[in-house]
RNA sequence: UGGCUCAUGGUGUAACGGUAGCACUACAGAUUUUGGUUCUGUCUGUUAAGGUUCGAAUCCUUAUGAGCCAACCA
C-alpha cells in the first residue's frame, strides 16, 4: 500500500491537498483513514467548477482507498428544494462517480440541536434578542472592534430556557439568535459572536415543519464532517476565515477533530459561473433552462455533448493550488475534442447547402460507396453512403474568386468528394441577384475512393450529401455565452454581455441518411465541421443536433488573417 | 485605514536550497481522401528591492499587486 503511494508519487507530482494527505498517512493519523465529502446546498443546479471539486474529493478517496460521502448542505429551507437534489445526485453519478453516503445536513438536526445545548452549558452560546441591524451594528468593522451585546451575560439556565422556548416555536422569527460567546474584538469578523441559530418558520424539503429553528453553516458544516468522521473537508478559498471558527466548534465541543483545507475554485472565461447569475439567466429566460447547452452546468454541458470522461480529464488538468485562477476555455475545448476524436462517429452534414449537379453521372443511379466511421479507431468499422446525380455541398467549400490559399472548389480547381469521387466544375448558375444557385460539375469515374487510377490529386477533399437521399434535420450551433473574457473586469451587467451569437438554429440541414437514427447518448463528428450529439427534443420525424465543439480550423484563421 | 491568503511565459500548473519542466494557447514545418488527427520544432516566465548562502523561484525583510472577511446565505 505504501509503494503505491511511493510510485505515485514518483510518477506524477502531488498538489498541496495529497501532500498534506500523504503526510497524514505517513503519520498514522486516523490510522491512514481518508474519507472526505461533496457538500453542495441543494439550491441550484450544478456547474463545471463543482465537477472539479467532486473530482477532487471522489478523486482523492478513490487515489488514498478511502470514501467520499455525498452530503446536502440543507440548513436554510427557504432557498431549497429537492428538484436540486435530483439533479445533483444525477450529475455526481453521472460524472461516474457513487457516493460511499448519501447523506443530508438535516439528518442531523436533532443532534445538532444537542450541539448548541451543550455549548450553552459550557457558558459558549447565548440567546441574543437584538434586532439583525443591531447585532450589525455590534459587530464593528474589520479596523474597529464590535462591543458586546447587552444579552451576552445571560445565566446559562435563561440561555437554555430561552433556546428551548425558541425551538418551541414560541417567539417570532427574526426575533431572537443563538450566539456563540467567542470574542467581540477579534480580528477575524467570523469570530466576533457568529449567529448559531436562527428562527424561521419555512417548511423544510425533507423535515417538514418539524424544525423552527435552523442552524447556519458554521453550525452544522463542522459538525456534519465530524459526525460522518471525515478527515479531510475540502473547500474553496472563501472559506478560509471560517476555518478557526470551524476548529473552535470541534474543540468545544469535544467531537471529532476533522479538518479544513482550502482550495482555488475554478473560473473559467467567458463564462459566468456564480449560482446567482445562472439562476438569473434561467428565470429571465435568457437560456432554456439550467441544461441549455451554453450554461456551464453539468446537465447543459451533457446535453451540449460533453463527455463525462472529457470534463473528469479537465478538472485534473486544471490542477490544484490556492491561487485565483481564470483557465481558458480552449483547455475545456481541447479536452473535448481528445476525447471525441477517439469515439465520435464520422458522417456527413451540410449545414449550408448548394446543389451540385454532376452532369456526366447517368440519372436516376445509386452507388452505396463504403465509408469508414472513425479513422482513429480500427474496431469502428465502415458503412455504405448512398451517391448520385445530385449532391448538396457546403456554401463555403466553393468560391468563384477564390484567394491563393483557398483549396476548394473554384472554377477550374479540383476537389475530392470524400470516399467518392474527383469533380470539376464547369459551370456556376447564378439567380438574378449574382447569386450562386448551383454548381454543375463533371466527375472522373476512375477516381472512385480507394480505387482511384486517376492521378489527379486535388488539395482538397469535401464533405457532401446525396440530395435524393438526405434527410433534414435541425442543427444548434453553439459558441461562448459571453462576449468578453472576463465579466467580473467589466464594469457593465453580465446580462449586458450575453453574446448574441450564442445560439444559431439551422433549420434545415441536409444529413447523410445513417444520421436519420440516432440514439440520445450518439456522438459524432460532421466530417469538418465539428463535434455534434442529438438534443432531446430529437422527434423520428426531426432529428434535431447540438454541436458540441467546433473542428479546430486552419483555414478559418488563414481567412481571418485575409 | 485590521486580519488572513496568494504572487512562476498569454493561461494553468511543477520544481520542497543545486539544470526553471509539463500542458493548453499562439506560430512554423512534416504527414493526411477531414485545412481534422498525428508528429516535429519555435516564441514567451520566477512582481520589485534588499538580505542570508558557495548557490535562492524556493528562506528572511520591506514594498507592490490581487483575492477574501463586517447575511439571522452557503
Amino acid at each position: 500500500m505504501t509503494t503505491d503511494i511511493k510510485e505515485t508519487t514518483e510518477k506524477a507530482p502531488l498538489n498541496f491537498i495529497e501532500e498534506i494527505i500523504e503526510k497524514d498517512i505517513a503519520e498514522g493519523k486516523h490510522d491512514g483513514r481518508v474519507h472526505t465529502r461533496f457538500p453542495p446546498e441543494p439550491n441550484g443546479y450544478l456547474h463545471i467548477g463543482h465537477a472539479k471539486s467532486i473530482c477532487l474529493n471522489f478523486g482523492l478517496a478513490q487515489k488514498y482507498g478511502g470514501k467520499c460521502n455525498l452530503r446536502f448542505d440543507d440548513t436554510n429551507p427557504v432557498t431549497e428544494d429537492t428538484e436540486y437534489v435530483d439533479s445533483i445526485l444525477g450529475d455526481v453519478r453521472w460524472l461516474g462517480f457513487e457516493p460511499d453516503n448519501i447523506f443530508y445536513a438535516s439528518d442531523y438536526f436533532d443532534k445538532l440541536y444537542e450541539f448548541a445545548v451543550d455549548l450553552i452549558k459550557k457558558g459558549k452560546a447565548y440567546v441574543d434578542d437584538s434586532t439583525p441591524d443591531e447585532i450589525a451594528a455590534m459587530k464593528g468593522t474589520p479596523t474597529r472592534p464590535g462591543t458586546d451585546s447587552p444579552y451576552r451575560n445571560r445565566s446559562v439556565e435563561e440561555n437554555l430556557d430561552l433556546f428551548t422556548k425558541m425551538k418551541n416555536g414560541e417567539f417570532k422569527e427574526g426575533s431572537r439568535v443563538l450566539r456563540a460567546k467567542i470574542d467581540m474584538a477579534s480580528p477575524n469578523m467570523i469570530m466576533r459572536d457568529p449567529v448559531l441559530y436562527r428562527i424561521k418558520f419555512a417548511h423544510h424539503h425533507r423535515t417538514g415543519d418539524k424544525w423552527c429553528i435552523y442552524p447556519l453553516y458554521d453550525m452544522a458544516h463542522g459538525q456534519s464532517d465530524s459526525i460522518e468522521k471525515i478527515t479531510h473537508s475540502i473547500c474553496t478559498l472563501e472559506f478560509m476565515p471560517h476555518r478557526e471558527l470551524y476548529d473552535w466548534c470541534i474543540d468545544n465541543l469535544e467531537i471529532f477533530p476533522s479538518k479544513q483545507y482550502e482550495f482555488a475554485r475554478l473560473n473559467l472565461n467567458y463564462t459566468v459561473m456564480s449560482k446567482r447569475k445562472l439562476k438569473q439567466l434561467v428565470e429571465e429566460k435568457y437560456v432554456s433552462g439550467w441544461d441549455d447547452p451554453r450554461m456551464p452546468t453539468i446537465s447543459g454541458m451533457r446535453r451540449r455533448g460533453y463527455t463525462a470522461a472529457a470534463i473528469r480529464n479537465f478538472a485534473t488538468r486544471v490542477g490544484i493550488a490556492k491561487r485565483e485562477n481564470v483557465i481558458d476555455l480552449s483547455l475545456l475545448e481541447f479536452c473535448v475534442r481528445e476525447d471525441l476524436n477517439k469515439i465520435a462517429t464520422r458522417s456527413m452534414a451540410v449545414l449550408d447547402p448548394l446543389k451540385v449537379v454532376i452532369t456526366n453521372y447517368p440519372e436516376g443511379q445509386t452507388e452505396w460507396l463504403e465509408t469508414e466511421n472513425n479513422p482513429e479507431d480500427p474496431e469502428s468499422g465502415t458503412r455504405k453512403l448512398p451517391f448520385g446525380r445530385e449532391l448538396w455541398i457546403e456554401q463555403d467549400d466553393f468560391m468563384e474568386n477564390p484567394p491563393k490559399k483557398f483549396f476548394r472548389l473554384s472554377p477550374g480547381q479540383l476537389g475530392r468528394l470524400k470516399s467518392a469521387y474527383i469533380i470539376q466544375v464547369d459551370e456556376v448558375v447564378k439567380d438574378a441577384s449574382g447569386e450562386v444557385t448551383e454548381l454543375h460539375c463533371t466527375y472522373f469515374p476512375e477516381s472512385k475512393s480507394g480505387e482511384d487510377t486517376s492521378g489527379l490529386k486535388p488539395k482538397a477533399t469535401l464533405h457532401w450529401v446525396s440530395a435524393e437521399h438526405a434527410v433534414a434535420g435541425e442543427v444548434r450551433l453553439y459558441d461562448r455565452l459571453l462576449m468578453v473574457e472576463n465579466a467580473a473586469d467589466d464594469p457593465r451587467d453580465f446580462k449586458e454581455l450575453l453574446n448574441p451569437d450564442s445560439l444559431v438554429v439551422v433549420k434545415n440541414a441536409w444529413l447523410e441518411p445513417s444520421l436519420a437514427d440516432v440514439t440520445p447518448n450518439d456522438h459524432f463528428q460532421f466530417i469538418r465541421l465539428g463535434y455534434f450529439t442529438p438534443d432531446a427534443d430529437t422527434k423520428p420525424e426531426k432529428p434535431v443536433f447540438n454541436r458540441t465543439v467546433t473542428l479546430r480550423d486552419a483555414w478559418a484563421k488563414i481567412a481571418k488573417k485575409g
